[in-house]
RNA sequence: GGGCGUGUGGCGCAGCUUGGAAGCGCGCUUCCUUGGCAUGGAAGAGGCCCCGAGUUCAAAUCUCGGCACGUCCA
């Protein structure tokens, strides 16, 4: 049998046969002996619009859903599968995907891997999934959803061990026996397609399972992994046996009540309400009347149909797709031409992605996911983004948060909590005005960037178009509809510009991925972990040890920030007391004896289980004795205690939308991201800092445990992971009375009271959506006060004032010092006035043009006031030099503009021409020059030079 | 984490390519027109051109660093 072949006894004794699909070329199996395509083809049609496949089910939307859920669990509790409660959409226990895109994304890397025991085997769960892999279809092609259920069985097999549950032949008596008892699927419409599966350095048989041309599950025998010396060659890679095979199956939660519903597409199965609310809203069903003589829902019928197996995808052209629908539909004697059908699907795909992109954001926000320009966040940005775009496409003059309410009423009954609906409609109602902010802004652009095209102008050069997608986020399309609104009523995409613009993002990527550096290798020692007894008695100082061996430093190993110094030797010792840089905490620092001899630990790093000590110096094998710099350890351990207290504070001060995002704890400060979605004003800071404080006086006990994972997750959940994901199958937990729990590897008091005071200095910005929090414990915190006195004491000193007067007299100095420099103008412009008024050896006339040649005082901005007086007015045509000692020397020419004067003077030649006498050199336009130099006692002879030149 | 972009009177923006007089629209003040208002007309006030270095005779403009904001990608 090669290897993907699939032969259950189960489909012997059922009657089944095995046959090649004439189309794809796959094997499958059936009991249908006539069938001659595997089902899912190109050429197989959808067989349940209209017609439910699936039996006995009469509930629409949310109902359906629980019902066929309930169904689904049940049949697998049934069969001793234990289920489980799904697992939060956003993968926060992962650190390589931002959301959870399968049912088996729960139990990776850790479970899968074979390190942390399943929760239960064989299981049986329901997951929310989401995917934004096909956005783009989601409301076109009829099926395509970015969120989804993903009910599922699985099941881990140890064969090495003896410790097999099922395999193949169960999984799949398991599934017919399901569609055909539980969901009374006709027998003959069941086909199981061979379809092995490979990736991610996994491979092994499986099959989809396809009833009615829809793919209804996939059941995926995982034992297989990458290994040189494997025996089985899959498409040239060798893969051999692995200790633990998994069962991974997926069945679409959303697909089966599609079946059940028999409804002309997906979206009409599982948002019902939403659905038809949204038509009534935009007034679908009167526009369809005006295209004519059509059957509503068979046209949607056969939309689905046809949509459901014509491909449609990101870059895809859409306008050949059209004439096929068109062509298929004509057939079928509903005639249309591409802008009736196109007024037809266009705000039909909006009004169906709009109730799927809801659930999806949703979701996500009910999950804590706080929307913001990087990140996870951006995923739920760009949803907002498209939902908002498609309600103005279809003209609903209701805001984002209405739909959002109406969406949790509808679609999410009972699942959240009132402050988490609160929290989602405020900022689905952000979302929405920053979105406008968007097009606001994008409008301004669109006109300066087209203000170089003419009005009658078609087409818009592409290097605009990326532009204005790069910089501002408008897509082409809406850089058309702004353009036509702002009187380029003839301009359009350029043909070809999705691939054009797919391309040049692609080159990006291409080009980002050559420059990713390659990580620097760290020093490897070959020596057994070091034993850690840092995690033992918190205020220990000193410990007795072994060194085992000490290497001197040839290249770099990069050092934390806070090292004392250039590091020349690496120590390796069985046990230490030094903490190494890791979990946002920085390295221990202090001594290292050996007999009378003595080194300076300036650094200290972890390198695969053995501890780093960085050192100033050699010491010999043998015993030694550390010391820890024990100011420096007692700071780190306020900081990293006081974190985890405004954390807890945040999340009670803000709401549960608040998670870690990072954080770093120096000795001189600490730092913690948190997500929210509005920036924080000092009031939140004080009740953050009020409340962290309370917890600091009631000095609750620090309880340090270690836990196997899965018990951690049952006992505390996944709010325990607000530092990353860990990576190892026991977990230390840190647990702050009842205020705070969470994952740690840190150095913590013993006592939360040891803290003292905590002051929480400032937030910034850190990423649209995390607000980095700034702070100081302990003496840090006490040191900080002192200096901020002395800032203010030396500020108010200067001024002659209070300290608490200072902002009063900083802004009256502000003021007056305007109002001063303002009246220093004026005046200077005043003596300029005086002193060429009246004649005198200044100012000289010759043929009808004043020449005014002058010393005066002032720098180039003064000079430019004044010569704005003398050459600003056309009644009185005046040529004007003037000199400055400022600086080096400064002069200035200038001529009346569009008078005679300016036709007797080249004023950039003219001062070309006398700035030598000062060493110096300028220019400018004929009318207007300036030149500076660096002898500021030649202004006499240049400003001689100037009348002689100028004739007087 | 990375790319690109932006920061200019109260608000919205141009100017930056190619360094050489700080601009526009709205708003504001005063005056004129009117019985009053809308409107129309005239005059005027209001700028650390984000901050800090550098290059230059000269920086809103060029370079580097910081801060703030936007957008796209992972």
């Amino acid at each position: 049998m090669a290897f993907g072949d699939i032969d259950s006894p189960y489909f012997h004794e059922n009657g089944f046969v095995r046959k090649k699909c004439r189309v794809s070329e796959l094997w499958f199996w059936t009991r249908d002996p006539d069938r001659t395509t595997s089902g899912d083809t190109d050429e197989d049609e959808y067989t349940f619009i209209g017609a439910p496949i699936v039996k006995g089910f009469d509930q629409r939307g949310k109902a359906l859903k629980d019902a066929m859920r309930a169904t689904f669990i049940r049949f697998f509790e049934d069969r001793s599968h234990t289920a489980i409660d799904p697992y939060p959409i956003v993968a926060r226990w992962r650190d390589d995907i931002h959301l959870t895109i399968a049912s088996i994304a729960d139990f990776q890397p850790h479970v899968t891997s074979g390190e942390v025991p399943p929760p239960a085997n064989p299981l049986t769960i329901s997951q929310p999934c989401i995917r934004l892999t096909d956005v783009a279809a989601v409301g076109r092609s009829g099926r395509h959803l970015t969120t989804f259920e993903m009910m599922a069985h699985h099941c881990f097999n140890r064969p090495q061990e003896g410790d097999i549950h099922y395999w193949i032949d169960e999984t799949i008596r398991f599934c017919d026996e399901l569609f055909t008892q539980d969901l009374g699927i006709d027998p003959l419409e069941i086909s199981y397609v061979e379809n092995p599966w490979s990736g991610g350095g996994n491979a092994g048989p499986a099959v989809e399972v396809i009833v009615g041309g829809l793919e209804l599950a996939t059941l995926v025998f995982m034992n297989l992994h990458e290994d040189e010396d494997g025996d089985v060659e899959i498409k040239g890679i060798k893969y051999s046996e692995m200790p633990l095979q998994i069962i991974d199956t997926g069945y679409g939660l959303e697909r089966f009540c599609w079946a059940a519903a028999g409804t002309p597409t997906i979206y009409e199965a599982i948002y019902p309400e939403t659905v038809s609310w949204l038509r009534e809203l935009s007034s679908f069903d009167s526009r369809l009347n005006s295209v004519g003589d059509v059957d509503v829902n068979v046209l949607l019928s056969e939309l689905s149909r046809l949509a459901g197996i014509l491909n449609i995808d990101v870059g895809t052209d859409v306008d050949r797709l059209y004439d096929r629908l068109i062509e298929r539909l004509s057939e079928r004697k509903i005639s249309l031409n591409v802008d009736q059908l196109k007024s037809i699907t266009e705000p039909l795909s909006s009004i169906y992605a709009i109730p799927d992109h809801m659930h999806a954001l949703c979701n996500m926000l009910a999950d804590g996911l706080v929307p913001s320009n990087s990140k996870a966040g951006y995923l739920a940005r760009m949803i907002a983004r498209r939902t908002c775009r498609m309600k103005d496409d279809l003209g609903l003059s209701i805001g984002l948060e209405d739909i959002g309410d109406h969406h949790l009423e509808v679609n999410m009954t009972g699942q959240i909590s009132g402050m988490q609906r609160e929290n989602i409609l405020t900022i689905l109602s952000l979302e929405e005005a920053r979105y406008r902010e968007m097009l606001r802004a994008g409008e301004a652009a669109v006109r300066t960037a087209f203000k170089d095209i003419s009005n009658d102008a078609e087409k818009i050069p592409s290097q605009i178009l990326f532009k204005l997608a790069e910089e501002r986020g408008l897509q082409p399309e809406m850089v058309v509809s702004i353009a036509h609104q702002s009187g380029w009523k003839n301009v359009s995409v350029p043909v070809g510009f999705a691939a054009e613009m797919a391309a040049r993002h692609a080159e990006q990527v291409r080009v980002l991925a050559k420059t990713k550096s390659v990580e620097g290798s760290s020093i490897h020692a070959g020596s057994s972990p070091t034993e850690r007894l840092y995690y033992g008695d918190t205020s220990k100082v000193q410990f007795d040890a072994k060194l085992i061996e000490c290497i001197p430093i040839s290249d770099s190993i990069s050092s934390g920030s806070e090292a004392g110094g250039v590091a020349t030797h690496v120590i390796i010792l069985d046990r230490t007391l030094f903490y190494p840089e890791g979990g946002g905490q920085l390295a221990d620092q202090g001594l290292i004896y050996a007999n009378d001899l003595s080194v300076k630990v300036l650094d200290t790093q972890l390198s695969h289980d053995v501890i780093l000590h960085l050192t100033d110096g050699p010491l010999p094998v043998g015993a030694i004795q550390g010391e820890l710099d024990w100011n420096r350890r007692k700071q780190l351990m306020d900081h990293h205690t006081a974190v985890h207290i405004v954390g807890g504070a945040a999340r009670e001060v803000l709401g549960g939308h608040v998670w870690q995002a990072g954080s770093n704890k120096g000795a001189r400060y600490a730092r913690l991201d948190i997500t929210h979605h509005s920036r924080l004003n000092r009031n939140d800071l004080d009740s953050i800092e009020d409340l962290a404080n309370s917890v600091v006086a009631s000095s609750p006990k620090v309880e340090k445990l270690v836990l196997p994972r899965a018990e951690a997750d049952a006992r505390f959940g996944f709010e325990l992971y607000q530092g990353g994901p860990p990576k190892h199958s026991e977990i230390r937990v840190i647990k702050i009375g009842d205020f705070d729990v969470q994952a740690c590897g840190g150095t913590h008091h013993d006592d939360a009271g040891m803290v003292d005071y905590i002051r929480v200095i400032r937030s910034t910005l850190v990423q649209d959506g995390v607000e980095r929090l700034h702070i100081l414990a302990g003496s840090a915190a006490r040191e900080h006060a002192k200096s901020q006195e002395d800032l203010l004491t030396g500020a108010a000193d200067v001024l002659g004032v209070q300290p608490e007067d200072l902002p009063s007299a900083v802004s009256r100095f502000f003021t007056e010092w305007k109002n001063q420099k303002k009246r220093i103008e004026s005046l200077e412009a005043e003596i300029v006035r005086l002193r060429t008024s009246g004649g005198g050896n200044n100012t000289a006339d010759v043929d009808g043009v004043r020449i005014v040649v002058m010393e005066v005082d002032g720098g180039m901005k003064q000079m430019q006031a004044m010569i704005k007086e003398l050459t600003l007015d056309s009644s009185i045509p005046t040529v004007a030099v003037l000199g400055s000692r400022d600086g080096g020397g400064k002069l200035l020419v200038a001529a009346t503009e569009n008078t005679i004067a300016a036709e007797r003077v080249d004023a950039s030649s003219l001062i070309r021409e006398i700035a030598p006498h000062i060493s110096g050199g300028g220019g400018g336009r004929p009318t207007y020059a300036q030149a500076g130099g660096s002898n500021s006692e030649g202004i006499e002879a240049s400003l001689d030079a100037a009348r002689q030149l100028l004739g007087i």
